[in-house]
DNA sequence: GGATATTCAATTGCAAGCGATTGAATTGTG
DNA sequence: CACAATTCAATCGCTTGCAATTGAATATCC
């Protein structure tokens, strides 16, 4: 059963350019294009930038936690951080206490890294030639559209 | 050059759920994994759905056009154009005035599938538990976004 | 305790997405 | 006309992203 139907006279729209998902689709695009330009400094690709992010915020963590943080799961997570580790960015060992989890923990240089990341968010604000009221109120409204979808696919 | 900076006072955010790009992130994987079930009966997936969105609307184009459309190059469309032909829904013929272009066409068979696919807007509306006009809004602001980020990236 | 179910990370196979390059066709310029 | 520059699609190599499965470790239930 769905939240909410389209108002009546109100059509579906059946170009390119009048779904939301390609406005959301062709935004992301731009926005990892971006990032790789921002990031490639720090030799690192733009799903590893989050990954950082969430263990700069505190590290220790399993693969599944970090996995519930960025909405990916394990076929993704492996492999991007053994990349990462093979980087010299990040650790990986089994949990002593349940040997199925693995333990991701920062290095000496992927703590580092955290300073030379730090201008990154600015050039990012900068680069989308928005003010910081509408970055702000498109985040929480990017945020409830995600809550939306996610809660229609498990329902 | 920046069109603006930020605010003195404002701090730029250090955290993962502070980011715009992970909203925007997050919430463009959970569209997808919506398209994924909403186009399973149809065997297309979401970047297929797109193409296939464009040419609906008007085919007989080329590869380039199909691009620019999409904000695609020919290194992600090739092989995706290709799976579609496989699949019967597109003809890919070389352009006989100029034989470096090739022209994407649909198929009788791709041109039927317009209709089974007629729902699929509605279902993500239904899906995305936003009011119309909040949809309207987010799209206009990605729009802007990306505008913004496609501006600077080519600056 | 022992069988069963669940959880966790890893793996496989596929489809994007893109930087960089290639080769062919066309255009532009002298 | 000839030759350089440009355009176009294709290709290569790499990194995501995910459904489905696997195997090992742990939890649950009788």
């Amino acid at each position: 059963m769905s939240k909410n139907a389209l108002p009546p006279g109100i059509e579906a729209p059946r170009t390119l350019d009048g779904q939301l998902c390609f406005a959301l689709y062709s935004a992301n695009l731009a926005m990892g294009k971006l990032y790789r330009q921002l990031l490639a400094d720090l030799e690192l690709t733009y799903p590893q930038y989050l990954v950082m992010l969430v263990l700069w915020e505190g590290d220790g963590i399993t693969v599944s936690e970090l996995g519930e943080r960025l909405f990916l799961d394990s076929a993704t997570l492996t492999p991007l951080l053994k990349r990462l580790q093979t980087a010299g960015l990040v650790q990986r060992t089994r949990g002593t206490r349940d040997e199925r989890q693995v333990i991701v923990t920062l290095t000496d240089e992927g703590r580092v890294l955290r300073e030379k990341a730090g201008q990154v968010p600015v050039d990012v604000f900068c680069a989308t030639g928005c003010e910081i009221d509408e970055v702000v109120g498109l985040k929480s409204q990017l945020e409830k559209l995600r809550a939306g979808l996610i809660d229609t696919n498990n329902a």
